[in-house]
DNA sequence: ACCAAGTAATGGTCTGACCAAGACCCCAAT
DNA sequence: ATTGGGGTCTTGGTCAGACCATTACTTGGT
């Protein structure tokens, strides 16, 4: 008899859905499909693949997901089914979920935080433009005002720490950041929502803010990337972690 | 007539699927969904929610995409659809199609790779155990025959980072790290096929890999964190640049 | 006690139909 | 010639209903 020691692999039971979306994928992989081609309609697709509609919407569904299409009814351009780019949606989305099923602990999800803002932060000081800088500091002044309401705060702030990201004009570690920060976005909100000294921890957050974008203004790669951790840092450490308790409550 | 400066929002046309996705997310994010439990049949979610079996089943193809659920057809325990935990399935597969439409440089990904394994280096150096340290070893040790052809050194690469970021016990960023780099397999394993001096290249690796290996199992977080990062940008700088040229063929 | 055939539950697939949004075409009215 | 409006076609979105394949449990015979 033959070797057996090469373990007889499950054939991989592959389900039409997932032949439809290998198809698709190798077009994009070979670079066939660029972002802004069109694919062709469902019903065509149906004919070229010889599988049903469903199994070619399955396939085309878990693309969208992924943020690589994007579909509209209708007719003419910008109607049909299209390579887009929104790798962020699908990761922030992602990340989401995958949060609240708490495969990955809030820790974990700062220490990433920590990582990134800190690695975004140093390419920011070292690549921004002057528009960068101009993008930085428009939700850092918006924050200013003390009678802003905590959520808006909150969306401030993500916009600030977003524009840090993109500053250092790199799309897959601003995107990134960007999901990990979107995914803890309602977290923070509760935390805010919960606090009885706000007004002295959103200072605290502004000056905080303000250093991190004069380290990045004056090109200081090692002063941004150390405050912009300390930041993320502190900020879970001191205020979250003290009044987020009862979010994702435990089994009984 | 009242204020007009907010934008007006167009109503977010929701399809049905996507109210399927919400209603279950929902569940999700409540914590009343858990890792391990099972969903109702697609029949009585059907019957639940009032829609038709298709909607709900491209809402569940969306969270399989994203690594929330796993379907097995049949009856008794393991069967139907449950709630499971492979994030790195979805963002792998997520990273790789975004890096193929050039959404993501090279040149980021290379940066996104440095950074998270160097964080990745950090932590495993801090945490490792006697068990994680076995872990590294072992594809390291492979690595070690000479005779090893191309395609196992790169699975055992492969292995050994993915051992580093595991050894750092913080999912988020070892799924990350291992998403990133099973994201650019492919690119390795055509630059390794195109090299001509294959042996020095492979000796220059395995040298790194066990200066990396020493750090990370004498609890030098500063040595593993710089040895990785230059692990990883040299690489690229000096082997796959030189010869990664076809992939991914400009558009005509 | 054990094995085999039967059966029920479940996801996977397909067909065919209709709906709704959007863009284009064509003709009538100005 | 211009413009307005309605018809129409394409396209994705949705649905109902049926059948298939896999899997585990049940049942009955040896």
């Amino acid at each position: 008899m033959a070797d057996m020691t090469a373990a007889w692999e499950p054939v991989p039971r592959s389900r039409t859905f997932e032949l439809v979306l290998a198809r698709i994928e190798e077009q994009i992989i070979a670079g066939r499909l660029r972002v802004g081609d069109r694919l062709p309609p469902e019903r065509e697709l149906v004919d070229m693949l010889g599988v049903s509609r469903a199994a070619v919407r399955e396939a085309l569904r878990v693309l969208e997901a992924q943020g690589v299409l994007r579909s509209r009814v209708g007719t003419g351009p910008s109607s049909g089914t299209v390579i887009a780019a929104m790798p962020d949606a699908g990761l922030t989305q992602l990340l989401r979920l995958h949060i609240a099923l708490a495969n990955f602990p809030m820790d974990d999800v700062v220490e990433a935080r920590a990582t990134l803002e800190r690695a975004s932060a140093r390419l920011a000081a070292e690549l921004v433009t002057e528009d960068g800088l101009e993008r930085i500091r428009d939700p850092l002044l918006r924050m200013d005002d003390a009678s802003l309401p905590r959520e808006q705060f909150n969306d401030c702030d993500t916009d600030f720490h977003v524009a840090i990201a993109e500053a250092g004009r790199n799309r897959l570690m601003a995107d990134m950041t960007i999901a990990v920060r979107n995914a803890v976005r309602h977290t923070l909100l509760t935390a805010f929502n919960k606090l009885d000294d706000w007004e002295k921890v959103a200072s605290r957050l502004r000056a905080e803010h303000h250093a991190i974008y004069e380290a990045i203004a004056a090109g200081d790669t090692q002063a941004a990337g150390d405050l912009v951790e300390a930041h993320v840092r502190g900020f879970h450490q001191d205020i979250v972690k003290k009044i987020t308790d009862g979010t994702n409550p435990p089994a009984p």
